[in-house]
RNA sequence: CGGGCCGUAGUAUACCGGUAGUACGCCUGCUUUGGGAGCAGGUGGACCGAGUUCGAUUCUCGGCGGCCCGACCA
C-alpha cells in the first residue's frame, strides 16, 4: 500500500485527552480516532492491526467451534427468562437499554451485552440428543457496554471487540474437559500474539455463574487495571479478590509469599455449568431417553483490549513496536530522494517483487524529507524498514533496520526476501 | 455514581473584563532533501445556555463533554 493512499497522517504530538500511553501512540500514529470516552474508529493501519488479531484468534477458535454473527439487538424476552434483566448490574447494559427501552417501557428489545441468553436458544435447536453434544460456537463481534468508567484507551471501552465462545456439553466431565481444551487454545493464541511469556492463568472469582473459581488469562502490564498475585515457577496466578484467609487454605498458597503485579485481562473462561440451560429448560435426550441438563461454558477474548495491551508493553520512546504477527504490514519501505528518478524506479521495483513474494510492504512514497519519514517509521512501529536512495543504489544494496532492536544492514534483494521467509 | 482537575484554530498551547497570540498542520511560491528544513505570503479558533456588566472568551450559576482517583466491573 501507498503511504499517500492511507488517508491519514502522524502527529506529533500526543492528544491532551488522552494519558493512556495505547491511546497516545495510536493516536499519533493514525491508528484509531475517538469519538468519545472509551469509543474509537478504527482507522486502515488500525483496522489492519485489529484483523490480524482477530485472524490468529479465528484460526485457533476454528479448531474447536464454529464461528456464527449473533445479533446486537434482542427481544427482551430470553433476558426475562433468565432473570438477567434485572439481576445483572444496571450500569452493565448499554445507554439503548437504559434509557431507551427500559426507561420508557415502550420498547420490546434491547442491544445486548452478553450472548448466553441469545445462544442457549439456538444450541437448544439443533442439538437435542446426546449425540448431538458436545458443540460450541463462538462470533467476534463488537459488545457495548454502558461502561460507567471508560479509561485507559483500548484498555476499557464502552465499545469493544470480542470473541466470545459457548460450549455444550452432556455433562460436568465433558465440559471439564472441553474447558482444558480452551486453556491451550488460548494459550496458543496468546503465544501467537507474542504475549505469552507474560500472560498467566489467573484464578478469579465465580461471579454469578458459578461458587468455585473461574479462570483469567492476565497480561502483565503496569496500565493494567488488575492486581495479581503470581506464582512464576508454577505459571499460575491469583485474583487480588479471591485472596483470603478462607481461599488460602482451600488453595494450599501462602499468598503472601507470591509477587503481586499489575495486570490487564485479555481473556476469560467460565464453566457456566447449567444456569442457562435451566432457565430455558435446555434439555437433551440421553442413551436411555432420558432428559438431562445441558452444561454450559463460555470463554471471552477482547481482540481490541489486546491490541491495546500489546502498545503497552512493546513501545519505547520513538513508538510502537509491533510483533511480526500483528504489525499492519511487514515491511515500511522508505523511499528517499523521491526527485531521482532511479532511486522512485529503484523503489518501485522493490516493492513490487515484495509484494510478489506475499510481503505487506508500506512503501512511503511521500514528498517529505528524510528525518519525518525515520520519525513517522519509527513512530507507526511496522517491524522491519528498508531505505532505498541514492545511497542504498550506490551501494547495490538496501538498508534494512529492525525497529525493535535498531540493528542495520545493508542486504540485495534476495537476501532481503530470505530474511522475510525466515522470520 | 462520589471526589478532583479541565474545556481557546485540525493539533498543542498563551494572554486578557474592551471579541485573541505563538508553534505545528493546511494552502501558494521559491530554495532545500539520510533523523520532524528555510524564506515569503495566506487559511483557520473561545463547548452550550443563563446571569452580572456599557461591554464576557475572561467573572458567577447551570448544562454538556474530557481526563484522573475511588466505587463498580461477564
Amino acid at each position: 500500500m501507498l503511504q499517500s493512499q492511507l488517508f491519514t497522517k502522524t502527529r506529533r504530538e500526543a492528544p491532551k485527552d488522552e494519558v493512556a500511553k495505547n491511546a497516545q501512540l495510536l493516536i499519533r500514529g493514525g491508528y484509531l480516532h475517538k469519538e468519545m470516552a472509551g469509543v474509537y474508529s478504527f482507522l486502515p493501519l488500525g483496522l489492519r492491526v485489529l484483523q490480524k488479531i482477530e485472524g490468529i484468534v479465528r484460526e485457533e477458535m476454528d479448531k474447536i467451534g464454529r464461528e456464527i454473527l449473533m445479533s446486537a439487538l434482542s427481544p427482551l424476552e430470553p433476558w426475562k427468562q433468565t432473570g438477567r434483566l434485572n439481576s445483572v448490574d444496571v450500569l452493565m447494559r448499554t445507554l439503548g437499554a437504559n434509557e431507551l427501552s427500559l426507561a420508557k417501557n415502550d420498547s420490546s428489545y434491547i442491544l445486548n451485552y452478553s450472548n448466553e441468553e441469545l445462544i442457549t436458544p439456538i444450541a437448544q435447536q439443533f442439538n437435542q440428543s446426546y449425540k448431538d453434544l458436545p458443540v460450541a460456537y463462538y462470533q467476534i463481534q463488537t459488545k457495548f457496554r454502558n461502561e460507567v468508567r471508560a479509561k485507559s484507551g483500548l484498555l476499557r471501552g464502552r465499545e469493544f471487540r470480542m470473541k466470545d465462545l459457548y460450549s455444550f456439553h452432556r455433562d460436568e466431565e465433558d465440559l471439564k474437559r472441553y474447558y482444558e481444551k480452551v486453556k491451550d487454545s488460548y494459550q496458543t493464541i496468546f503465544d501467537r500474539l507474542e504475549i505469552g511469556t507474560d500472560t498467566f492463568i489467573t484464578l478469579a472469582s465465580g461471579g454469578d455463574f458459578t461458587l468455585d473459581f473461574s479462570h483469567e488469562f492476565q497480561t502483565l502490564c503496569d496500565a493494567g487495571e488488575d492486581i495479581i498475585y503470581l506464582d512464576r515457577t508454577h505459571k499460575i496466578a491469583y485474583n487480588k479478590e479471591i485472596i483470603s484467609e478462607e481461599n488460602s487454605k482451600k488453595l494450599n498458597v501462602d499468598f503472601a509469599a507470591l509477587e503481586q503485579v499489575h495486570a490487564c485481562e485479555v481473556g476469560n473462561i467460565f464453566p457456566l455449568n447449567i444456569k442457562f440451560s435451566k432457565a430455558f429448560n435446555y434439555t437433551y435426550t440421553d442413551e436411555e431417553g432420558k432428559q438431562q441438563l445441558v452444561y454450559m461454558g463460555c470463554y471471552g477474548l477482547g481482540p481490541s483490549r489486546v491490541m491495546g495491551v500489546i502498545v503497552e508493553k512493546l513501545s519505547d520512546e520513538k513508538g510502537i513496536v509491533w510483533p511480526r504477527s500483528v504489525a499492519p504490514f511487514d515491511v515500511h519501505m522508505i523511499e528517499l530522494q523521491g526527485s531521482n528518478e532511479e532511486v522512485k524506479a529503484e523503489a518501485k521495483e522493490l516493492y513490487r517483487e515484495l509484494i510478489q513474494e506475499g510481503v505487506e510492504v508500506l512503501w512511503d512514497d511521500r514528498d517529505a524529507r528524510a528525518g519525518e519519514k525515520f520519525a513517522d517509521s519509527d513512530l507507526i512501529g511496522i517491524p522491519l524498514r528498508v531505505v532505498v536512495s541514492e545511497k542504498t543504489l550506490s551501494a547495490g544494496k538496501f538498508e534494512c533496520v529492525e525497529r525493535k532492536t535498531g540493528k542495520t544492514a545493508l542486504v540485495s534483494i534476495s537476501e532481503l526476501i530470505g530474511l522475510l521467509r525466515h522470520v
